[in-house]
RNA sequence: GCGUCCGUAGCUCAGGCGGAUAGAGCAGCGGUUUCCUAAACCGCGUGUCGGGGGUUCGAGUCCCUCCGGGCGCACCA
């Protein structure tokens, strides 16, 4: 438990012993205690730590929650250790106003955990699987992928970091009729390579990156294919791209600080014949019927609008019918949560594919999306329109070419997902006090320097036991200490919210509270005590920060 | 039309499970450096929380309705 829980949970106990008291004297009737909430008011004066338990007592004591709040006041056993004033506020609150070094413990904790400080165990080892990006390997990434990469990645990292056994995973469709599209696009322009005369389809894909690929793969077999059968040209064609693709995928994710633990193929499932016992198993409980020539799924049956057809009329099956597959096969493999990181423009799919699941026997509650809005570039204060049919789209390549990986990740993890994200590539490659990575990155930075030149005077961080780190009493040290004492709570929260722009924020107040205390404090202060606690906290800030941007995916630079 | 997300300061956005007088950043104006990184700090805000109704001790937050915008509503994925 981190030091924020053990205050609140203290505070809890002992206005819970208050209450009973307060019944036993007769002073006030109850049932049972509501579950009452301890929270940070918003307003500082206010103290440290509110409680609502008066208003919800109010209406079956009868009195006026004011009134009550005086009674379990009068009945509170004190002192509570590290409070230093309790009293009632407007109208009944209880604010209880903590001794101002009541979180230095949390420093010797800090430098003692280092790299593993905020981080908790909360999700006890249960397996859970984030699956994100997942784009069509037939193109290049493009802004989507990128906020998906980015949420995705910290989410998976805020996991990790509470306690969860975390798989990454990238779903490639490689697969269906795209892939029929993508290879008679390749088609057209391997004879057209060739000086022959053939129409990239409407429905396929103009961008001139094939025509890149296609040329590497006449460097490899030149026109060997051009007389061949074309349903073996098209079969060649596609595995030389798809791995070119693919390849070409996975390293732009990793240079944006991505890593898949698994690249599950849609193909292996049809190949492992996975679709057709899904669909076997979905009409034996009663769930398809035949209507026009196509195979269709009752969704209404679970409360849709409308069926959804699983295998057409030509006898392949649809998207939707493997994607069914590959949920059902991500149960199988033992995930106590599957957690997917989809775009707004998918979210019909949602109900359905939890519809299927609930068909199939599975609790849906445990498959949990997270549907992003999408994103718009502007540069120049004007919006760059993309289209991907003509192959008109800035890609997460250029991206990180223009603003690179750290401003990238921030930005696109700042907002909460459902907003929709304008992304200002000026402000995002701009290296001023406007851009909030820059902010956070140089009170890292700050502290390192301020460490380094200790060192090179000889000074050095000593151990939390050497210290008495009670001379910490400037305002600025106080408020700072109280927030690094945050961050577990706050990594929690936004694991438990899957909302990595919590961190973002924290990340901002964190630093913001750091470059206050350097304007007032002096770290390398004359008096060796003072000087010593300095150095301590400089490091607890430094190590606290390091970890927030660690979760970020963004780096801490030690100069700047 | 139906579904869904969004609408909070000039701009971009936060606002755990409903709490007190709604907050940050940026932009703007004015200050701060013989001293550890001025990529910093400090001060300055009259907001119909899109409008209206409801639930309650209390609503930016929950419910209904209307308005405005995004995205879906294929035998595409």
């Amino acid at each position: 438990m981190n030091l924020v829980q053990e205050m609140k949970a203290r505070l809890a106990r002992a206005l819970t012993e208050a209450a009973a008291s307060a019944r036993a004297a007769g002073e006030i009737v109850y049932d049972q205690l509501p579950t009452f909430v301890l929270e940070v008011p918003r307003e500082k004066h206010r103290g440290d730590f509110a409680a609502n338990l008066a208003f919800l007592l109010a209406k079956e004591a009868r009195m006026s929650p004011r009134q009550l709040a005086e009674i379990i006041l009068r009945y509170l056993e004190r002192p509570i250790p590290g409070v230093a004033k309790v009293e009632v506020a407007g109208p009944g609150f209880i604010n209880f106003t903590l001794d101002g070094q009541w979180a230095l413990p949390v420093l010797p904790a800090v430098l003692a955990e280092d790299e593993y400080y905020g981080w908790s165990d909360i999700g006890r080892g249960e397996k859970v699987q984030v699956e994100f990006v997942s784009a069509n390997p037939t193109g290049l990434l493009h802004m989507g992928h990128a906020r998906g990469a980015a949420l995705g990645d910290t989410i998976a990292n805020l996991l990790a970091a509470t306690g969860f056994e975390v798989t990454r995973e990238f779903y490639i469709n490689d697969a269906g009729n795209q892939i029929e599209n993508f290879a008679l696009s390749l088609e057209a322009r391997y004879l057209q390579a060739l000086g022959i005369e053939a129409q990239v389809p409407e429905e396929g894909y103009h961008g001139y990156d094939l025509i890149d690929t296609v040329h590497r793969f006449i460097d490899q077999v030149g026109d060997k294919y051009l007389d061949a059968d074309p349903a073996l040209r098209r079969e060649m064609l596609v595995r030389f791209a798809l791995e070119e693709k693919l390849t070409a995928i996975r390293e732009t994710l990793e240079d944006f600080g991505v890593y898949f633990d698994v690249w599950f193929s849609e193909q292996s499932l049809h190949d492992r014949g996975e679709v057709a016992r899904t669909l076997n198993d979905l009409k034996e409980r009663g769930y398809l019927y035949e209507k026009d020539g196509a195979l269709w799924f009752k969704a209404t049956l679970l409360g849709e609008e409308k069926d959804e057809v699983v295998v057409r009329q030509n006898g392949l099956p649809t998207y939707f019918a493997a994607d069914i597959a590959y949920h059902r096969n991500k149960f199988e493999r033992g995930f106590s949560r599957i957690i997917n990181i989809w775009g707004a423009d998918h979210h019909g799919h949602v109900a359905r594919l939890k519809g299927a699941m609930a068909a199939l026997g599975y609790d849906a509650d445990r498959l949990e999306i997270v549907l992003m809005q999408l994103v718009r570039l502007f540069k120049g204060g004007e919006l760059l329109r993309m289209s991907k049919r003509t192959g008109q789209y800035v890609t997460l390549e250029e991206l990180l070419e223009e603003v690179g990986r750290d401003a990238a990740r921030y930005f696109f993890v700042m907002i909460k997902p459902d907003s929709h994200l304008d992304f200002d590539l000026d402000l995002a490659r701009s290296q001023t006090a406007e851009n909030p990575v820059y902010y956070v990155q140089y009170a890292h930075a700050r502290i390192c320097s301020i460490l380094r030149l200790a060192r090179e005077r000889g000074l050095e961080v000593p151990s939390p036991q050497e210290v008495d780190l009670r001379c910490l009493g400037h305002p600025a040290e106080l408020e700072l200490v109280k927030k690094i004492a945050e961050l577990p709570e706050t990594v929690i929260g936004a694991a438990r919210g899957l909302e990595p722009h919590r961190l973002t924020r924290y990340a901002q107040e964190l630093a913001a509270l750091f470059h206050n205390f350097y304007t007032n404090c002096r770290v390398l202060a004359d008096e060796e005590n003072l000087r010593g606690a300095r150095l301590i906290l400089a490091t607890a800030t430094r190590i606290t920060l390091r970890n927030v941007l660690r979760l970020l995916g963004v780096s801490a630079p030690e100069r700047m």
